[in-house]
DNA sequence: TCTGGTATACTTGTATACAAGTATTATATC
DNA sequence: GATATAATACTTGTATACAAGTATACCAGA
């Protein structure tokens, strides 16, 4: 709906994905924002048909979105599960996990390289701000937590995080999509707590960081519930997938 | 080498698993153990021919052990990442992480049900000792950590766990039969530590369930660093999997 | 009207075919 | 002998076909 060609996900992220990895991020979006509606069935031949591929990619998608916990895989068709406010303060619990350990690691090593990369990004978000880029804001968000996670090299956490992520960014977006809109003075919030994150990783100040980390995530949390009740809100009106 | 048929995975375990699965737990058991070397690359039509399947079971189980980092999806080749011990090191790592994070939910709930069930499982995981059953033991021994975690119903931290699992259960796996043969009185550690846990869950004594934890994962970890150095020696003569 | 069985229209899992792309090898040219 | 180019033997991703299983609907018979 917010691109022309009615697609959710940005297909400029898309250049190099299979056909796959392109259903998976659609129906990812369409889940999450509510346009497909919790508890609806869905049917590999129907999808199929609907997105002009063959089964095998439709396939490759549901496997990937069962692991990530948004849909069910069960005998006959795949049950949506979608984000309720429960599974998104789950969310939010893993990543205040996986956050807090890296921190602890992070205290341990060297954090120059890291700390200019981290600069970078907020940069890179501020940019998008002043051109109201939402998709080009959320991607760098996701990234500067990403490249966070990443510093310490630690494959078992990633491989959290690369579980996570794609929920978190269709949930990112959605929710900076509606406030650039909305609320666009909340950014120089984000920005400023961000600012903070950066200042506890260089000063490896333990509280500071768990403030700036709580203060995120209660922004994003907090006010995106709204954001995501009045996307269920607006799906009701919509035609079901399968009927 | 275990089995008869010359498959690591007790086939018992697989009665109802589709073709891809077998392969996955197949080829899982086989990186882990060492038998297949990390560095290897594997193609999908040569698996396919080995296990006598087509290539999309030998895709799914790929992307499975892709998604579990013991292997990497490159564009040519699936190339074998496997465990080192740093890898060891993280997966307890994660383990310590969830299953703190799980007994904090668990000193908030009741716990009556949980440790009558526990108390069932120690039982058969005696019983498993008692027969030699090294399979059935670390089923068991898998399953008494899975119901802890299952019992906070956090549907993200349960998404780790089931990332983490399918490794977890082959590094068992190896491990038990290994210390079945050759350090049998290893076991009444091994359960007396089970007992501590369900004791500190009764009491909620978060001491004891920090004591017992580590004690447990300290056993499996170091204990089992040296069969898996020994797998990995006894693999080295082994035949590559690509020519 | 209710029960039992059968036909049908779904479903999944697997095999196979094919297109497009990428290393590798061999050949031709200098 | 060294280098550029072409042939080849791979690779992945996707489409399609088919078998086996399962829910649904429908119809026959009581």
């Amino acid at each position: 709906m917010t691109e022309s060609n009615g697609f959710l996900y940005p297909s400029k992220w898309l250049s190099k994905a299979s056909a796959g990895d392109r259903v998976s991020c659609e129906l990812r979006m369409r889940i999450i924002s509510g346009e497909i509606e919790s508890g609806t069935i869905l049917s590999e031949n129907k999808l199929a048909a609907d997105f002009a591929v063959s089964r095998s990619p439709i396939r490759e998608a549901l496997k990937i979105l069962a692991s990530e916990n948004i849909i069910r895989l069960e005998r006959m068709g795949a049950v949506v599960i979608g984000l309720s406010e429960k599974e998104i303060e789950e969310i939010y619990d893993v990543r205040l996990l996986i956050e807090s350990f890296v921190f602890e690691r992070i205290v341990k090593i060297d954090t120059n390289e890291l700390i200019k990369e981290l600069s970078k990004i907020l940069e890179m978000m501020k940019v998008a701000i002043k051109y109201s880029d939402a998709d080009e804001f959320s991607y760098q968000d996701v990234l500067f937590h990403e490249t966070i996670i990443r510093a310490v090299n630690h494959s078992y956490i990633l491989m959290i995080w690369n579980n996570l992520k794609p929920v978190m960014e269709s949930f990112i977006l959605l929710s900076m999509r509606k406030r650039f809109k909305e609320k666009y003075e909340d950014f120089t919030r984000i920005i400023k707590n961000h600012e903070l994150y950066i200042e506890a990783i260089r000063t490896k100040d333990r509280d500071l960081m768990s403030k700036s980390l709580h203060d995120n995530f209660d922004d994003v949390q907090g006010k995106v519930e709204d954001l995501w009740i009045s996307q269920q809100m607006l799906s009701k009106g919509v035609v079901q997938q399968n009927d």
